[in-house]
RNA sequence: GGCCCUGUGGCGCAACUGAAUAGCGCACUGGAUUUCGGCUCCAGCGGUUACAGGUUUGAAUCCUGUCAGGGUCACCA
């Protein structure tokens, strides 16, 4: 409608205002609800170029619109503002429309460019957090939602799969595992414990002897202890030390942390780490089995945690295999001076000329940083799909700076596809108690929330709810946990959707499990208790004869009718939040509708039927919405 | 300190490509309904959109400054 007043207004511009306009003049919005109308045309822009009051601009366009477009009954102008009624009979066609459309609201699959879509992107060491289910489920919302909008999709990660701190966990193994009677060290199998938390669990094995290992030594140059050590690391203490003479608490603690990093550079524990690593770089045999097998174990627990969260990726990638790509290009980009080379024999980027620093893209030991290894992932994917119009990196805000940088990089290297990068950045999951304090989740206080253990008790917490409410006899008991599994999943991923991405949230079990109010069950619920009306309400069939539609039938056809320009705003800003409101909203106007009229008891058959057929194409648009982003709508619940 | 992000009723959020009296949920108060699935609906209470200027016919939205919170400025990832 907005497309067809346009055009009318711009086809007939010197007819109604003796001169031509621009498009950028013709703004329209939503009618106010305490206002008469369907659709609103701001008329301010307008009486400034026609030099008349806009209330003389309003009546003019007004006359001119209704007369000229059937689907416009009547008009009125209201300040700066030209409200329009629409026809009842173009609702009930736009009703009829998006029956007829399955996917009501979709661009065709794989009309437009491939989109490459990063999120979760692990660490190797350790289990998968809460942080990391606000990743991944906007990730994949967000690659769904790019789906709908017509792109071939390719989802990915990139497993962070070798390092330092994977030698930790592994050293950690080695040295620390019990050995069983049959000589084994502890496993999965043997022990049961999911492959990451195994692992993950030595990884905190190791930090625990690695502080008490640096403490020691602290307590040794405390007492004059310097044996073994060199001269410039206890001049370095002693200058540390002798500062916090005199300095506040916080100064204190600062140079405190200096000093145990000081101490820990000096562990024989990290030393070995380090030492393994070497190895691993010259694939050792022992190491590089050690290593396949323990990163085996944590792909199986990771797997398990994907699975739960109902999430999947069509390509994974390997900062094991990039980072040499990334170690070639910045040797091709040094010697096309895009790069440089410092005494020491490190490779920079300067970025000065930005607004930027200079960077670090490989080290003085040759050995290659993270930058490097983003650089080589993103010119292989390139080079793995030759269609690939653009990557997005679900990646939190915390490395926004790593992101321009790696941006910039890329075109400087001359890759054209660099400006269809986008960091899909997002802020933090903090943690609120039920005092209402916001806190950080930190590994050594043991307040992180590990993300199985968190789906498993909002799925327990479903089942509670729900099995006191009781809407579920006759199910079997397979289908109830089917449900049950839906409903507390649902409720998490939409509480943790329906924010702005790029804002921080404090996240509160309590509010998480929520069924009433802005959450994922209320929806859900609505959509059951729509499909349990047309399970009883028998055939539809198509709209005809429908004389005019209620106040509240009309304003869910305009809601409806938003759709699919809701999946287009949700596409360009990344946002799913835009779909969760969009949905939540519906469900709003459903239920006052619902309430305020009978639909099978309705004896008027031509009417009864639309209001079928309406809530019918409810029903879907919830169930596509909620698709969008991840969610299940259950048929009941 | 430089750069980036955020700041909306008690709490959680929306509107942030400028437009009418700043919406919604939770909580609280009152009411409807005992139903086609009440995990429902209606109403009330509650905000000079952190603060101060500026641009504009019009500012939560854009600009400048201040304040507060977070992030980042590693030969970590």
């Amino acid at each position: 409608m907005e497309a067809l007043i346009k055009q009318a207004l711009l086809d007939h511009s010197q007819e109604i205002f003796e001169m031509d306009i621009s498009e950028k003049m013709i703004q329209f919005q939503k009618t106010r609800k305490d206002v008469e109308g369907d659709l609103t045309l701001v008329v301010f822009p307008f009486g400034k170029v026609l030099k008349c009051s806009p209330v003389d601009a309003g009546e003019k366009i007004g006359a001119f619109l209704v007369e000229k477009i059937d689907a416009l009954a009547s008009y009125s102008v209201i300040n700066g503002f030209l409200n329009f009624v629409i026809s009842d009979q173009y609702w009930l066609g736009r009703l009829s429309d998006m029956d007829s459309q399955e996917k009501f609201g979709f661009q065709e699959a794989n009309s437009k460019p491939t989109v490459m879509v990063e999120y979760s992107s692990p660490n190797t060491n350790k289990p998968l957090h809460l942080g990391h289910l606000r990743n991944i489920f906007l990730g994949y919302s967000v690659a769904e939602i790019l789906k709908a909008n017509g792109h071939k999709m390719v989802k990915t990660q990139i497993i962070n799969d070798r390092g330092i701190h994977i030698c930790k966990s592994m050293l950690a193994w080695e040295r620390f595992s019990p050995v069983n009677d049959k000589g084994e060290r502890e496993t999965p199998e043997n022990t049961g414990i999911k492959g990451d938390k195994l692992v993950g669990k030595y990884y905190v094995l190791f930090d625990k002897h690695f502080n008490t290992e640096a403490n020691k030594i602290i307590q040794g140059w405390e007492n004059a202890d310097f044996s073994g050590y060199s001269e410039e690391i206890s001049a370095e203490f002693e200058r540390l030390n002798s500062s916090k003479a005199g300095k506040d608490e916080k100064a204190i603690a600062g140079l405190n942390e200096k000093i145990k990093d000081l101490a820990k550079n000096q562990t024989t524990i990290l030393l070995d780490a380090k030492e393994m690593l070497i190895l691993w770089e010259a694939k050792d045999p022992q190491v590089y089995l050690l290593w396949t097998t323990m990163n085996g174990w944590v792909y199986k627990g990771f797997e398990k945690t994907y699975d739960m969260m109902g999430v999947d990726f069509d390509t994974l990638y390997y900062e094991s295999n990039t980072f040499l790509i990334g170690k070639d290009l910045v040797e091709d980009g040094l010697s096309s001076g895009v790069f440089f080379k410092k005494d020491d024999g490190s490779v920079w980027i300067d970025l000065t000329d930005d607004g930027l620093d200079e960077k670090l893209v490989l080290r003085s030991d040759g050995t290659a940083v993270y930058m490097t290894q983003d650089v080589g992932t993103a010119v292989d994917r390139f080079k793995d799909y030759p269609d690939l119009d653009g990557i997005i990196y679900t990646v939190g805000n915390e490395q926004d700076y790593h992101f321009r940088v790696l941006f910039l990089i890329l075109q400087k290297l001359g890759y054209a596809w660099a400006k269809n990068c986008y960091h899909l950045s997002y802020g933090m999951v903090e943690l609120r108690n039920s005092a209402g304090e916001v806190g950080k989740m930190k590994s050594r206080e043991g307040t992180v929330v590990d993300a199985d253990d968190l789906m498993d008790e909002v799925v327990g917490a479903a089942r509670l709810m729900t099995q006191a409410r009781g809407h579920i006899d006759g199910m079997s008991s397979e289908e109830r946990d089917e449900l049950f599994y839906k409903i507390g999943m649902g409720g998490l991923k939409y509480y943790l959707l329906k924010v702005d991405p790029r804002k921080g949230m404090a996240f509160n079990p309590e509010e998480s499990i929520e069924l009433n109010g802005n959450t994922g069950p209320f929806i859900q619920y609505a959509h059951a208790r729509i499909k349990s009306l047309l399970a009883k309400g028998g055939e539809l069939h198509n709209l005809r004869d429908v004389e005019s539609i209620s106040a509240e039938e009309k304003e869910i056809l305009k809601h409806l009718n938003c759709f699919p320009e809701v999946i287009r705003e949700a596409g360009e800003g990344h946002s799913p939040a835009l779909l969760a409101n969009y949905a939540f909203e519906l469900v709003k106007l459903y239920n006052s509708f619902y309430q305020s009229v009978t639909v099978l008891k309705e004896e008027d058959a031509t009417l009864r039927n639309m209001r079928l057929v309406l809530s019918s194409n409810v029903a879907k648009v919830i169930d596509l919405s909620l698709g969008l982003l991840g969610i299940k709508a259950p048929e009941r619940m």
